[in-house]
DNA sequence: AAAAAAGTTGAATTATATGGAAACTTTTGC
DNA sequence: GCAAAAGTTTCCATATAATTCAACTTTTTT
C-alpha cells in the first residue's frame, strides 16, 4: 500500500529484475485517474496510442485521466484491461465506525 | 482476500473480538451488488433504510444490489459511504505481459 | 393463514457519461 | 526559438446510468 506519490517517485526505468516486475498500488479511488497516466505512462504509451488500443480519441483519454470519479466502471476496465493491468476493488469495513443514524 | 462466498459463510453475528472487528475484501466487479448487499445487512439496514441514508427509493437500492453490470463510481462511493466502508482499488501491472501492439 | 414488511420489476423521465471533431495550449526536440 | 508532438478544452450528439412511482411478489411476523 502506497500512495500515488510514493509511487510516483519510484524509479521505474530501472526494473528487470523479478522482484520489481509487477507493482501492485492500492489507492482510493479519488486518484483513479492519475492511475490511468501512470500506467499509461509506465507503458510508455501516448493518450492518441492508448486511445487506438482502446478505440477512443485522445481528447477521451485525457477526460478520463483528468475526470476524477464520474466514470463507469465499464469504463475503468476497458482502459486497464488495454493497458495490461489487472483492477481489483476492496471494499473494508469497521464493525465499530457505524452508527444507525 | 475471501470470495463471496466464503465472506457469506462466515458467522458475522459473533464479532467483537478485536480481530474480528474488521472485514476486509477483494471482489471482481461482477459482485459488487452482492457486495453492496452484504454489507448493508451487515450493518441491519432494509433497503429503504440505506436508500433514505443515500436520499433515493429503496426500489433503487434493489437495482443496484441486483443489476450492477455498470454503475459509475461516484454511485459506488456514496453507497459505500453511507455504510461507513471504505472503498480501495488496486492495480497489479506486470512488466512482462505488455506489449505495444 | 392473514397482515405487515421487505424486496422486485416495468415504464417513464432526468441526468450525465461517453464520444468525436476541431481548435487551442503545453511540452518536447532540434 | 520554431516546429512537431502531446495533451487539453469546448461544443455537440448519443447512449445509458440514475432515479421515481406504483404495482407486484416474496419473506417475515404474529
Amino acid at each position: 500500500m502506497m500512495t500515488l506519490d510514493q509511487m510516483k517517485d519510484k524509479d521505474i526505468g530501472k526494473v528487470g529484475t523479478p522482484e520489481r516486475d509487477k507493482y501492485e498500488f492500492d489507492l482510493q479511488m479519488e486518484v483513479l485517474g492519475d492511475m490511468i497516466r501512470s500506467v499509461r505512462k509506465e507503458r510508455n504509451l501516448t493518450q492518441e496510442q492508448l486511445g487506438e488500443l482502446i478505440g477512443v480519441q485522445k481528447s477521451q483519454i485525457s477526460k478520463l485521466e483528468r475526470n476524477t470519479k464520474n466514470v463507469t466502471i465499464e469504463t475503468i476496465l476497458k482502459v486497464f484491461r488495454a493497458l495490461k493491468a489487472n483492477v481489483r476493488f476492496s471494499v473494508e469495513m469497521n464493525e465499530s465506525e457505524f452508527k444507525v443514524v
